[in-house]
DNA sequence: AAGTATTTACTAGTATGCAAGTATGCATTA
DNA sequence: TAATGCATACTTGCATACTAGTAAATACTT
């Protein structure tokens, strides 16, 4: 596990994006001790970018500072992933309304095409595309209602979701999240903002079916 | 303008507080430029303190840094004002409609309380209190369903808008705001989710009333 | 042997030096 | 006069030295 550093590019936000991308989908795992020396001699730089890099991941609630004593991955906050959920939740019920009441023939077709990619991600069994094209296609959404500024800072919101995510990928009923999928394009296409906003609700309140159960079996991960 | 550092403890937090709350009163307008030197200097430290604070008010979207050119105040984003206020009406909005489910008397007592502190305020035409105590109120209806860490959230998402806020006060009708609050806790004394959610985006709605005249009158404080 | 002081090896926080890129004003040139 | 080259004074990015605080192993005392 290394990365690549370009010496022609500042190197602090390269740390940055390799650690944040490490954290996320639990090379480190919570509870992980660093140290900027460690990782700059591991990498061939100094304390300093290191040391930048800790303070943006710290801003972003990934990582904790203990002042002369250490750098610690933080363990995830339970609560501040329902939050996010939760406002997940309510911003895109209500772009999903948004967008029932102008959806354009060409913006379905485009949906339809989005779920067939989906399903034959399933089909391959490939958990890890999945993943991505679920994240292209609810971000299509926000952009189709000229929304994208809102759907990057959802984003920004979902680090702490998508850290569970990785964690309990295999568990996840995949034709399950298709079907709801497709059951949101179709609120569009009857062009019902309710439907739309049902199916939406529906399905993004199943993404932590299992969090409990896994708090419960890796509680080391977990801070309430 | 002078921040008071206390040595005994770190100071690179203590200087991005400061500069913080600086940007966000709009004592340092969009576009200013700072120094790392300069203001170490201007406050007793060295770069290191500074050039940390700077990082995180970045990671912001407060400041932006040019290499080797300086560090600006970034400009009020439109794009990111307006994102911020749907999400927070759209939030607000689903927060607003489970507490009409559930507030009990004590709490309606409660909102009625901070809605007449409010009057007094206006009345005293103290326009800094109301928007301490406007905060407040919003706060305390997040808190009220349990949804304390979704307010923190939202609270990082409004710098943006509170950089408007300051620079705004006093077109604002606050007594409108007033009477707006007290339709939202007319909502929930009758506990009728829909009334509380249309008297909450009503008001949310309003925020931004003036924006389009503001960015006309001082466009050089704005990118889109 | 148990408990207490001390040494030692770490940690992050801060200050400073150097390198490299940028902007600006001045001198030179056509 | 206008345009170009250049010296100079900035800027941030990174490396390094030093400080102070923490923790754990070790030596010492009772």
């Amino acid at each position: 596990m290394q990365p690549t550093i370009d010496f022609t590019l500042s190197t602090a936000p390269q740390v940055y994006d390799w650690l944040r991308d490490a954290i996320l989908r639990g090379a480190l795992p919570p509870g992980t001790r660093l140290s900027e020396t460690e990782i700059g001699q591991q990498i061939g730089v100094s304390r300093q970018p290191v040391r930048e890099a800790f303070i943006r991941l710290t801003a972003d609630g990934l990582a904790e500072v203990r002042p002369q004593r250490g750098t610690y991955i933080r363990r995830i906050s339970i609560s501040a992933v329902l939050s996010a959920r939760l406002i997940r939740e309510a911003v895109e019920s209500d772009l999903i309304r948004m967008l029932a009441e102008q959806a354009d023939d060409k913006l379905i077709t485009q949906l339809d095409q989005e779920i067939a990619e989906q399903s034959e991600a399933v089909a391959r069994d490939d958990a890890e595309t999945f993943v991505r094209l679920d994240d292209r296609f609810h971000r299509l959404l926000a952009v189709a209602v000229g929304q994208e500024a809102v759907w990057e800072v959802l984003e920004g919101l979902k680090s702490q979701m998508n850290r569970l995510r990785y964690i309990t990928a295999r568990t996840f009923d995949i034709q399950k999240l298709i079907g709801q999928h497709a059951e949101i394009v179709d609120g569009l296409r009857n062009h019902d903002p309710a439907l739309a906003e049902a199916a939406m609700r529906r399905h993004l309140r199943e993404l932590l079916n299992d969090l409990p159960e896994i708090s419960r079996s890796r509680p080391e991960l977990f801070i309430p």
